[in-house]
DNA sequence: TCACAAAGGTGAGATTTCTCATAGTATTTT
DNA sequence: AAAATACTATGAGAAATCTCACCTTTGTGA
């Protein structure tokens, strides 16, 4: 279900004015998007720029063999399917919110152009584009270097609310690219340090401080 | 050492030109580095745009605790050091030839403005960091999936001269992200089964159809 | 030329991770 | 409501990968 409500605040808040010379207010309108609706779905053609202002988000890809598998998460705030408007050719991926997500919506169909030809517009997603692709670099490049128990912290404490993880096995094991049965050797080695809890559905997370230091061994 | 020789063909080449809605020929100089010379040094101040136009380059990251590691291939035709050009709050990365390399070298003491504010430009930039987002965050989503063996078979095609591996061990261990000890045994193995044969300096490639069979897995 | 750092190399045993087999429980489809 | 399809779960043994200890060779700067 969607729901509209109006630009607003939402727009400066966000920061999604700054990336234009223009006011965009007249193109532009909120869409809201519960926990587990499709903001994207793959192949379909995109028309609207969305801009993630609050909630994070799930990026799917399909395989040539059918199989949906995670492979990354949305932020707030950042663009969405921004690649899809700049190159038709790209294959398209499904988004899908992972907590209540408010999205800006640009409707190209008024504005392409004018967008399309804004310098600053331009230069802003470029720096957009090459500091996901730096972090990326960076993040997946630090990522297999480290053993499972420190990026499943970091997976848990991104996706927990509420102090609670109740993501799915099966996405999560593809997404660290673990085996499943793996994953729940290590969800049990978890509960029996006391780092979690077990749950009728979904895991507490017992002991923050422990997670937060697995996931740091990392950083540094 | 690195030699000037003239622009010329080059840049029409390498597509380097269509990159621009003006004549750049004026601002661009050539500049050759020969095998394992360095292209860009970390910390050092990027004044300069790179286009590699021919030949691969690798890109190293220096890690808080000084260890410096091998995160990426650069295969021309590609920018080099775009990011540090667009955003000074960057951390450069080190960049070294891995191949000859011919590099077109844009002055943007002389152009930059011009070029920071080309709409051509700055699509085609926008284009191109979207596509390297896009392909880095699949390669990487399938990288981690598949057992070493796929990845490895892939690293020697991509890294072998004239059927010949010889890459530094530490520095493929590091960037296949397993331990030089485990390198060594899946070195043997290969060796063992025909694939590769040892040299007095490097491996040289027996069987390169299996190595290809073993890298096409992970497309598929 | 010596000394020291970095890379190459190997064995043995511990740990992580996978494979496979087997079932129970949702959820969705028919 | 039955059937089909995912997700959840657990055990046992095999394979992959790591750790550590120890040694040799190569390159590099004093």
């Amino acid at each position: 279900m969607k729901r509209q409500i109006s630009p607003g605040e939402l727009m400066k808040e966000s920061g999604f004015a700054d990336y234009f010379s223009f006011d965009v207010t007249p193109y532009t309108s909120v869409t809201v998007f519960e926990e587990g609706e499709d903001i994207l779905r793959e192949g379909q053609k995109v028309t609207r720029l969305y801009y993630l202002a609050k909630g994070s988000a799930k990026l799917f890809m399909t395989h040539k063999n059918g199989r949906v598998t995670l492979i990354n998460f949305y932020e707030a705030p950042c663009f969405l399917g921004e690649m899809e408007l700049l190159d038709p050719e790209t294959p398209s991926r499904g988004v899908r919110a992972h907590t209540r997500c408010e999205c800006l919506v640009l409707d190209l169909a008024r504005c392409g152009e004018r967008v399309r030809s804004d310098g600053l517009f331009l230069r802003a997603l470029c720096l957009y584009l090459g500091r996901k692709a730096f972090v990326g670099t960076r993040t997946y490049a630090q990522r297999q270097a480290y053993p499972l128990e420190n990026r499943l912290a970091a997976y848990i404490l991104m996706t927990a609310r509420d102090g609670v993880y109740a993501e799915k096995h099966t996405e999560a094991s593809e997404y660290l690219g673990i085996t499943y049965r793996h994953l729940l050797y290590v969800m049990a080695k978890f509960c029996k340090q006391g780092i979690l809890r077990r749950l009728p559905r979904g895991y507490a997370i017992e002991n923050e401080e422990q997670l937060i230091a697995l996931q740091d061994e990392m950083q540094a």
